[in-house]
DNA sequence: GCAAGGTC
């Protein structure tokens, strides 16, 4: 009989595939290791027969990249020797009983079956489980499992169509891998080295300045919209408003051209106007509308909604959502689609819900035909499914960050499996002067998903008088306002958190480190929105009311920037850069090079070259030896231009 | 005393 060592990415997943192949597999405990069992169970593969199994996993990386002793510390070697270090694999120290696991197993089967996620990672901590087995037993033919949900016929046919593992995914990791340590050691040893005498260091300890191709693009958006605020100056704008009183409704309409920033042909314009005495009525349209529910959540979602209305950052986010998962309160917490299987049975979650004080209602309306199959975004990981609550939990045990998240997913799962809102829309159009103006109202007529979901806003405006087309009238009233653009505000962590998954920053489960870093470092501090000037773009006020805020706060280090507080806004964070922070910032694009290191270019070429050793476009050796040309110019010419760095950041990591 | 990625 074929003995077959099945190897999983994380322990949810050998648990459901063993028991999905296994029934209720036997489950032994491995010494060292509470999270890991070792699953045993026999089982009939098209390929191998009748055999016994034993299914187990580890979690995440198993294998470290260090560079050898020899240029470990610091003053051992120059910076730039750290471009061509040799590098030592091993397994990290936190992984060792996981190792010694897999070996154990290694010497008692034959056939290896690799079930790790299928995207590029778990094709890499493939090659890693396969080294270290293979050393234990070289003797092992190895096979992988193709696998996109863990629904039970899909698993089966898995197991009956085991393929080869695929190298060049692997080799896009290594190439990562490498070129992640050298260049973040390289350019933190040498910018600490040039930079840390600058920095008044309080403590003993002294303060990394440290380089990561995800941590300065991070920072660089956080710099980037703080010198648009800063850099931002007022235009003032002109604009008419018509009001016009029918059926005891006051009508406001807006200017079609919304404003101008030349006041004298507002003036003619609005003369124009008034001269014309009567307005006409041009369009006159009822139409229904609708406000569509959410799409099905997706990690980035979760921190971006969590750091918003949940008063949390998006690192606290991501820490009880996997606790809630590890409890099985949740699905999978870190997953990019934002599609349900069509096969999935959704009523089935819905009905756990039902005995919930809250939303229980709302969930046996939906198991009382209420039930509409969920909106499809365009994302598929082939891996997770979307998150949504698996069990149902009383509050009373949870903690309230717990209670918090737990809520929003199973409130955003209701909503999803409801129905759109419906409301009708009302659009009046007038000419005036040769102008047009215009009013839209909105009459809310079935609120559906939004009566379980509260973080949408959708309300019924004021209802709108009877207008006919042809109709004419005389405006109660015509006036000239007048406004100023306001600078936009800065940056939020919602928004921060949008502009990395739109430039491939980090991935859903890294993003809200690599801000935490930022803060760690001291380059961003962080404080509860409101201090700061407006928030975004062009507002317009009302004629001769007073400006808009200023952009004061002059955010003190420290202080509020703790607290997540809940103002009117719901204790969203905002991020502004220290002098530290800008100064490393306007320090690489001054060293002059276009690859400036805050540029979120970079990474993204980065991720096209991984692309290309996938494709076997490209090799491994190719890309890293190409990468490490190109930052070793910039490496180069930073050390000589390093007092444009030093002169920048003088001042310290205060706030600016 | 360095990175980013996986996951517990």
């Amino acid at each position: 009989m074929a003995r077959i060592l099945c190897v999983a990415e994380k322990p949810s997943i050998a648990k459901a595939v063993a028991n999905h192949l296994g029934g209720q597999a036997r489950a032994e405990n491995v010494r060292g290791i509470q999270w890991v069992k070792n699953y045993k169970f026999d089982y009939n593969f098209q390929r191998w027969g009748q055999s016994s199994v034993t299914f187990t996993c580890v979690a995440g990386h198993i294998q470290a990249s260090d560079f050898h002793e020899r240029y470990r510390k610091w003053h051992s070697c120059q910076p730039s020797d750290l471009f061509e270090a040799p590098i030592v694999v091993h397994v990290a120290e936190d992984k060792k009983a996981v190792a010694t696991n897999i070996e154990a197993q290694a010497r008692y089967n034959n056939i290896l079956f690799i079930w790790t996620d299928c995207d590029r990672e778990g094709e890499h901590i493939g090659t890693e489980i396969r080294d270290i087995a293979l050393k234990a037993n070289p003797r092992m033919q190895v096979w992988r499992a193709r696998f996109s949900n863990i629904e039970r016929a899909h698993i089966i046919q898995a197991a009956q169509t085991p393929i080869q593992l695929d190298e060049a995914q692997g080799n896009a990791v290594a190439a990562r891998i490498e070129l992640d340590l050298r260049l973040g050691a390289a350019f933190t040893r040498m910018q600490t080295l040039a930079l840390q005498s600058m920095i008044p260091q309080q403590g003993e300890q002294k303060k990394v300045i440290s380089y990561g191709s995800c941590q300065f693009p991070t920072l660089g958006f956080v710099v980037d919209r703080y010198l648009r605020v800063r850099n931002f100056v007022p235009e003032p704008f002109w604009y008419i408003r018509v009001s016009h009183e029918k059926d005891g409704i006051a009508v406001k309409f807006n200017w079609k051209r919304g404003h101008l920033f030349d006041r004298m042909t507002v003036i003619i314009i609005f003369e124009r106007c008034l001269l014309s005495k009567q307005a006409k009525v041009t369009k006159m349209q009822k139409k229904p509308t609708k406000k569509w529910k959410p799409l099905p959540l997706t990690t980035v979602e979760l921190q971006k909604m969590g750091s918003r209305f949940l008063r949390m950052t998006s690192q606290e986010v991501m820490k009880v959502a996997e606790e809630l998962y590890t409890k099985g309160w949740i699905s999978y917490p870190r997953t990019e689609t934002d599609q349900f299987d069509k096969d999935m049975d959704l009523r089935k979650i819905i009905e756990k819900q039902e005995q919930d004080n809250r939303w229980g209602n709302f969930a046996t309306g939906l198991m009382n035909g209420g039930f509409n199959q969920p909106r499809n975004g365009r994302n598929n990981d082939k891996a997770h499914p979307p998150i949504h609550p698996v069990n149902y939990v009383n509050p009373s045990q949870l903690n309230d960050n717990e209670k918090r998240v737990y809520k929003f997913v199973v409130r955003r799962f209701l909503a999803c499996c409801s129905e759109d809102a419906v409301g009708e829309a009302t659009d009046v159009e007038i000419d005036y002067g040769g102008e047009t103006f215009n009013v839209h109202g909105l009459t809310v007529i079935a609120r559906n998903y939004l009566d379980v979901y509260p973080w949408d806003r959708w309300e019924s405006s004021q209802n709108l008088p009877q207008y006919t087309v042809g109709e004419a009238f005389e405006p109660t009233e015509a006036t000239m306002h007048d406004g100023k653009t306001t600078a936009p505000g800065y940056l939020t962590e919602p928004e921060l958190i949008a502009l990395m998954d739109a430039n491939g920053i980090g991935t859903d489960a890294t993003m809200a480190e690599h801000i935490a870093k930022i803060k760690e470092r001291e380059y961003v501090i962080a404080r509860p929105k409101g201090g700061g000037a407006g928030n975004g773009g062009v507002t317009e006020r009302g004629g001769g009311r007073g400006r808009g805020r200023g952009r004061g706060g002059r955010g003190g280090r420290g202080g509020a920037a703790a607290q997540n507080g809940g103002g009117g806004t719901g204790g969203v964070q905002e991020f502004i850069p220290t002098t530290l922070g800008v100064a490393l910032i306007e320090g690489y694009d001054n060293v002059g090079f276009e690859t400036s290191l805050s540029k979120p270019f970079l990474r993204k070429e980065m991720e096209v070259q991984m692309k290309a050793i996938c494709e076997g476009r490209s090799t491994r050796n190719d890309v890293v030896q190409q990468n490490l040309e190109q930052y070793r110019a910039v490496f180069n010419r930073t050390q000589q231009q390093i007092n444009v760095l030093k002169d920048v950041s003088r001042a310290g990591p205060k706030s600016c």
